[in-house]
DNA sequence: TAGATTGTTAATCGATTAACAATC
DNA sequence: TAGATTGTTAATCGATTAACAATC
């Protein structure tokens, strides 16, 4: 191993892909030099942190001056892997709002849906204009995978069947696997994982505002016990 | 304020829904207790982890013998506010798939979506029958909220109309916001927000993959160098 | 009582912050 | 040169880990 395998935070690869979502946004306004302070107040990200990121891969700012936004554009592409073509296939239920997500850019450069396959019949041979193909079925997944030299795999189904079509997925020969579906997966350790569920973070809005409403609850209740306290003195 | 706010971190909520996930299939699967170290083999978190973050909220198991699902499913309710009902605005772009979210469990509990907005004309109307709701257009957002009692707001749109619907949303008076879309917005502190980026969970893939490419390079580089070095030394 | 696992503490690790020297 | 901002270092903060005492 060249470099040291997590020598770059996972912490730091996530704001790198905020960075540049931004940045390309800045561009679109006609943005051609920026400091780490104003990419900072758009992102809420401090500008320490956001200096420290980019130092980490090298040297891409002027001192007095800012960054190009161009420049860092074209280094974080470089970085990130957006200026390859990631093959991809997706696993899921419901998928016309990836092809939608697609074209509003949810999703990274490079990344390219070239299957997708469904475990819900009534889905199966619907058409995806945006992304130019049919919904297929799992059956023809390793199929898939080997013709069109597929690389990434992304799961979208329900927890009962997500380690079933991981397990698929690396027999199939995928080298990554992003896994939205609520509960986690495991792969060897030689095929890339990453976990996001969705649900976790909606749960953080539901203990918050829960949390709230104890607070809210509590302080009413101190008030009312205080009040009868001190009509108990009067 | 009654409980300092941050005493329990974000990482902590986030593995709550994790754990809680898990636990709802152990239960279907018959499983009625479980030890710490089992639930950490399943969600790839150690074991010692996962009782710190329940004691954060608890003494829930039992020396000796372990936890109790359903006990625990029933305290992770009450904790994440999931027993409550979360009145919930959904802002986006081709929104069928959230009705099937739905369906397969990919929110959590307690999150009901009684209304669906859409910025793309060609959506309007559309019937959306897991929800028992139509999509409806961005102009009926302050009255929806108002007279359905909406008090969390989730946004999937594009960039550059993200703080738009953001900022609707608060002056619509939602108490929290889930912000799906790929660049972060801003809110008032008063207003709950959980930003989540799905290309940057993606992005950890193709930075992976990348790097994995770059070491075979090196290492094919440095090995044909290594060779020529040693035919030179020949 | 013996065996097992929780709940908790102390030590380690890593990430964030703030401050500043380097430099345009 | 003076003003400004980067790149980097040292200090702080928080989270994870490992070990064990408490207890079923």
């Amino acid at each position: 191993m060249i470099k040291q395998r997590g020598a770059i935070s996972k912490a730091t690869i996530g704001r790198m892909a905020i960075y540049y979502n931004t940045l390309k946004q800045m561009k679109d306004e006609g943005v051609e030099v920026f400091v780490s302070r104003a990419l900072g107040r758009r992102v809420g990200i401090p500008s320490a942190v956001i200096r420290r990121d980019l130092a980490e891969f090298g040297e891409f700012g002027t001192q007095g001056v800012g960054y190009d936004v161009k420049y860092l554009l074209w280094r974080i592409e470089k970085i990130m892997g957006y200026h390859s073509v990631w093959k991809t296939v997706v696993v899921g239920v419901g998928l016309p709002i990836l092809a939608i997500n697609q074209y509003y850019s949810f999703l990274p450069p490079g990344i390219r849906i070239l299957a997708v396959l469904d475990l819900d019949e009534r889905n199966l041979g619907q058409p995806l204009p945006e992304l130019d193909l049919c919904v297929e079925p799992l059956e023809r997944l390793e199929e898939l995978v080997r013709d069109r030299e597929i690389r990434i795999g992304i799961i979208i189904v329900s927890p009962a069947q997500a380690q079933m079509v991981a397990d698929r997925l690396v027999q199939a020969g995928v080298e990554g696997i992003a896994n939205f579906s609520p509960v986690p997966v495991s792969v060897p350790e030689t095929v890339s994982l990453t976990q996001v569920n969705m649900g976790s973070w909606l749960s953080h809005l539901t203990f918050d505002l829960s949390q709230t409403a104890t607070e809210n609850y509590l302080l009413e209740f101190i008030g009312t016990r205080w009040i009868k306290e001190s009509l108990t003195c009067e």
